[in-house]
DNA sequence: GATGAATGAGTGTTCATTCAT
DNA sequence: TATGAATGAACACTCATTCAT
């Protein structure tokens, strides 16, 4: 077995241990027997328990920095529909998080709390994703899609609502994640209050809701 | 100093250390160093490690229930102009975790991936916080006042929103909270989307929002 | 309350709670709670936990001393019929183990493997009690009351046999003592082997055993 | 240097702490520095302090077992002329408690007042070998070799009068164990009373008296 | 490279004893 | 005298990490 393959074996075996009991209470001995290699092993390829969660957290920002790259992408095509873009988004989104189902719960799970190193990394994370948001919101207001609002409040709700959903999916697995997505997304746009519409308008967007593809958004 | 005085104290210093880095790698030395208390003094008050922290759980918990009984109490009133009840509610809410900062930090960064007793506590407080936003979502909906939506969805969105705020605010002590209170209602109520009001409603809805009083809400 | 009854009420405390779970095991804090005083008061009449168990040990070798004097009284009336004696000897014992049950259980249990100072009392003691025995039956060999045997042994075999029989009573309530002293007497003085005696003697020694009265001893 | 070695190493470290400290007062942290392992060795080889004691009794029990055995193996060969078996079995036993001169002594010092699991434990042992010395005293007097007498009760006392030779042996290192069994199962046998024999019994069995093989015993 | 026995600093907790009130 | 809050040394046990094989 070259040394490539037993890493990742070591870092699949750390991932479902970290899943089921969060990095306080996972300790070396688990990981190695859970992987079957031997503690010297374990220390050939990690440095430290600490390493191996560092590990982790990047393989996971890396897969979701590709959406979160998409999220910036957006910022291109101002005026056009964003609609399919958007549908895509969330799409990708779900197959990155479904894939990476783990190690989601460990970072929705046990990312704060922990040494401050990681809390760091994360907080980093999540500043970035929220700048990113907040650009996107910013741009597309400018665009005359969104209304006027606090973009940085929003952009942290918007944060903060995906984080609980996900959270809500990750722990009961039972959860119909689509039907969840489409209603938070039209919640994220609509909010609580109703909209009342010009006479005309009106019956269009109620057309327009009914035929709301399967995670796609609904702009004007 | 009497027995009450100095089980604060103890706590007191507790709260400070579990914020600053959380249950699982805060030991009982550090409390008592903290609190500058013998070994012996601490257990002659706590029981455990998991004992203080039960008891710092216990007591957030105490005070947050006050606000959530005072959502509870907008059943009551239907119809009726809720504007001044809502910005009351959010007036309480900031109080109580401006008063309770550090343990505010505490729930919202340790509540998940402690030991199971912890979590089982803290989940049971948000499911039935939720449930709670739920009923009243579903109530104001059938009154009218909201628009049609996946409360069950909807609920935890708020919850998330308020928790990520929170976070915020409660890592970087510079936030302005009002505004951000503020800004985050706005959007928990209008989401995203341009609203097309008809033309004479529009002036009025304008001139409403500039008269929008602190922490108040925008209810037509 | 004065002083001499309110020591007696903390010693009776203790040797409920040591006869219950033994002298490692019994903290300061269970004697203080069944005795009903405060933790500085139990310090104020003894000066530690050692210090009130060797009171206790003193305690039962003042009551026993004085069999141990009767046993030692025994020198005296050589020649005479001694099964008088024996029988009030072995009333007396009887008597006061059982005015001092949980005492006798403490000794007879906790007698050894307790801290280096305890045991060397108690060996005193069964070392002194000891030599008493071999003097006696050394005595009465002479006499031509006891057979030759090596006395030293005898005198240690005599007491491990009422010691198993004393912890046997003391562990199980239920024991029908006076049945077995007489079983465990009449052993120590015929052993197993069965006795051949001429003719006429045989008979008067199984008249003799017919009447053996109860508790008392079988001389010739 | 292999595991089991050191696992006998870490063992033999303990038996004599123990003996010399008894149980309750014998720390971990003086078998590691007795045995001259770290801490975390000795929770290698053994998961508590009271796996290791009851690894220790375990060990003596096995050992023990198999003279206990060969008790049990007399009842076969009634009527037979058994003082070679006793002889034999006399032997096995000194040799056995020779061999575990140390163990012998924290199964008899500590062997009651623990923590009730190793009391039960011991106490299951004591109770089998009564259960069986009784069991083969009933078989002796129904063939006529023993005379008739309370066997529970003699079982004790055998049981009893040997515990307190060892214990006298095993405390003081000088004592010429021999000549004690000798004198130990003469007692036994024949208690305190004069025998009493007829004319032409007495010669034959002083003679015996004479010839009798050292660690023997007298058989008619 | 792979192993797993060995390590020891660290943990949470107990409890005999002291002393200010 | 009587109290009980306070103490801190000691305990049994864990576990991330090292290193000789």
């Amino acid at each position: 077995m070259n040394r490539k393959k037993r890493e990742g074996l070591i870092l699949d075996a750390a991932i479902r241990v970290f899943a089921r009991q969060g990095y306080p209470t996972t300790s070396v001995s688990e990981i190695i027997e859970e992987a079957s290699v031997a503690r010297g092993t374990f220390y050939l390829y990690f440095k430290s328990k600490k390493d191996i969660f560092n590990t982790l957290i990047d393989r996971f920002f890396v897969e979701l920095a590709q959406n979160v790259a998409k999220i910036n992408a957006l910022n291109a095509p101002r005026g056009a529909d964003l609609s399919g873009v958007f549908r895509q988004l969330a799409s990708d989104f779900i197959t990155t998080i479904t894939k990476n189902r783990l190690l989601t719960k460990i970072m929705l799970v046990d990312s704060r709390g922990l040494e401050g190193e990681f809390d760091a990394k994360i907080s980093q994370f999540y500043d970035q994703l929220s700048r990113i948001i907040q650009h996107n919101l910013d741009l597309n207001i400018k665009a005359g899609l969104f209304r006027n609002c606090d973009t940085g409040v929003v952009a942290r709700c918007m944060i903060g609502s995906v984080k609980e959903m996900v959270a809500s999916w990750v722990m009961q697995e039972s959860m119909e994640i689509e039907s969840v997505i489409q209603g938070l997304i039209d919640y994220l746009l609509n909010g609580l209050n109703p909209i009342v519409y010009a006479a005309t308008e009106k019956a269009v967007a109620s057309e327009e809701a009914k035929s709301l593809p399967r995670l796609g958004l609904n702009f004007h």
